[in-house]
DNA sequence: ATAAAACATCAATTTATTGTGATATATCAG
DNA sequence: CTGATATATCACAATAAATTGATGTTTTAT
């Protein structure tokens, strides 16, 4: 009596998925998406990417924040700025994800 | 006058973004990520996932119809079943991101 | 035609997320 | 110390998403 799959040793575990879950789910925003991808690999002060994305000064700080305490972003103050910047091995692969697909689908592969 | 950014020629384009990121915001489930895992590169009744995820039958079946919904899954009726299976390269690459990081981080790297 | 099996959908409640305006904290210049 | 600037936090209303139990639908066997 066979099982009905095997085990992969690739398998994502349970406590793994439960942690990446919560980080999928705070990238799954628009404005968020907008953000992290605007701080791949440069770092921006809050009034920086206010300006840019076009938010209210409360909301960019708490998008910020949110992904700040995910570990999405890493932060640090600068005077009176502070910069945020992406540090995150997922996150910069799954941001490699979407410019890939985008890419694929507009040469309509 | 210098602009701030340059325009990155593979950055995101805005219908892009907000079309990936309601697919994102669904994988950031814990049950949808298990689920979608489960059903890489094989297709699965309704019966078999939810046997496998432990959840009830009308659960499942929502979880399995959003994702259907959001392009994630193909679904195929054989008889009284039906079978998904992931049917989307975003999100195939994303879960390899997934088991890539995953390894990564066991390897202490 | 009937009944059972396998899914899908609905409707109502609960829970989570978001946006907003007000207020708080930290840093700096004078 | 005071005022100005930059950011963070709070509290709450508004909206969206998840859960559950019941009911619909489709298919097949008899």
């Amino acid at each position: 009596m066979a099982m009905l799959q095997v085990d992969r040793d690739d398998a994502l575990n349970p406590a793994f998925v439960a942690e990446v879950a919560g980080i999928i789910r705070t990238m799954g925003h628009p404005d968020r998406l907008r953000i992290v991808e605007l701080l791949r690999g440069q770092e921006l002060r809050v009034s920086e990417v206010q300006a840019a994305v076009g938010l209210s000064q409360a909301a960019t700080s708490q998008h910020l924040r949110q992904m700040y305490h995910q570990g999405i972003l890493s932060s640090r103050r600068d005077g009176r700025s502070v910069l945020y910047t992406v540090d995150s091995p997922l996150i910069g692969k799954m941001l490699t994800c979407l410019t890939e697909t985008q890419r694929e689908m507009m040469e309509g592969a």
